[in-house]
DNA sequence: TTCGCCATGTAATAGGTTACATGATTGC
DNA sequence: GCAATCATGTAACCTATTACATGGCGAA
């Protein structure tokens, strides 16, 4: 029973597993695709080594399948959800996210903005549609979490697009 | 002359020297602070562990100081200005940035959003008069660059506030 | 002159990414 | 019946973080 350090991946696995009962990792990952990537998108291995992971401290429990492939199915335990709800309602540290984009990087050293922002504006307004169906889709469920991070990810969505805008020289549809 | 990859932390400390012409880690670590570093920080260990690293690879050369506390000195051979060139004009991929924001992550999995609103708020309010002082700074220099990130940045930072005010129940009162 | 912080670094660890690999399924 | 793609994983590498350490210098 290894004592590790817990990770944003590590809150993450665990939250999904606090809603899904028992899981792979192949599951995990479907998971992260329809909701949470968006935010915070993880590597496919870290849905194999993170679970293994937290199994190793306790957290989770680690069957495999006896017939066909023996996947392995993870579920969280009681000292997993302890430790989830804990996280959910501890206070949060000051440190505010980054930008953390490419795009930018190479504003902030000079590039010519142009035609970076024409491939940006692209892939921000197509993202912004995305996000706008899945509004739709997600409308009239009861995910009140999913549903207000889906209004702050459409929110960064048209404030990049107005950015971008600006810089390519042409006027924010404000789609 | 070791072949490595080159990531984003590569292309900071290039853009850096090449602004520099030459430089300590700890000028570097200064000049992160000053700029850069709202968009995308380095922890100060990276900048004595990358230069190093660019240096073995043949993009910057590495001098010492001669008495006192022998520091080292890096600057940007023509082989590290042009990779930098190059990728300053090279195209982007069309990966677009994520919010990773740990607040938000609890949203998502149902945290009582809260008082991690007024926290953020508080947060995000302070840094945004931070930025408005360095854009009153910066007012006036031919800064194109990071002027037009600051921007981006101040934007950001208002559709955050926006997002948690609303989420704490207040106002936005637009600052 | 001593305390404390700024300056300057090294070493170990670990988390995350990349590369590789192969067994099932499904569509044609 | 074969190709392509989905599903499932392992292993190596390496970047980035954490922890530790010490010399100078300014202030009190």
């Amino acid at each position: 029973m290894k004592d590790i350090r817990l990770t944003p991946t590590s809150y993450i696995v665990l939250g999904l597993l606090m809603q899904a009962g028992e899981a792979t990792p192949y599951d995990l990952k479907a998971m992260v695709a329809g909701g949470i990537g968006n935010l915070w998108s993880l590597q496919h291995t870290q849905l194999y080594a993170e679970p293994e992971r937290l199994a190793g401290a306790g957290y989770l429990t680690e069957t495999r399948e006896d017939g066909g492939r023996r996947r392995k199915l993870y579920s969280i335990t009681p000292a997993g959800r302890d430790t989830f709800r804990a996280w959910l309602s501890a206070e949060l540290g000051s440190e505010l996210p980054e930008l953390r984009d490419i795009g930018l990087l190479k504003v902030f050293f000079g590039a010519d903005p142009r035609p970076i922002a024409i491939g940006q504006l692209r892939a921000h307004r197509e993202k912004l549609r995305e996000y706008q169906e899945l509004e739709q889709a997600l409308s009239g469920t009861e995910l009140a979490g999913p549903v207000s991070t889906l209004g702050a990810g459409i929110g960064h969505e048209r404030e990049w697009i107005r950015y971008w805008a600006d810089l390519a020289g042409e006027d924010d549809d404000h789609t």
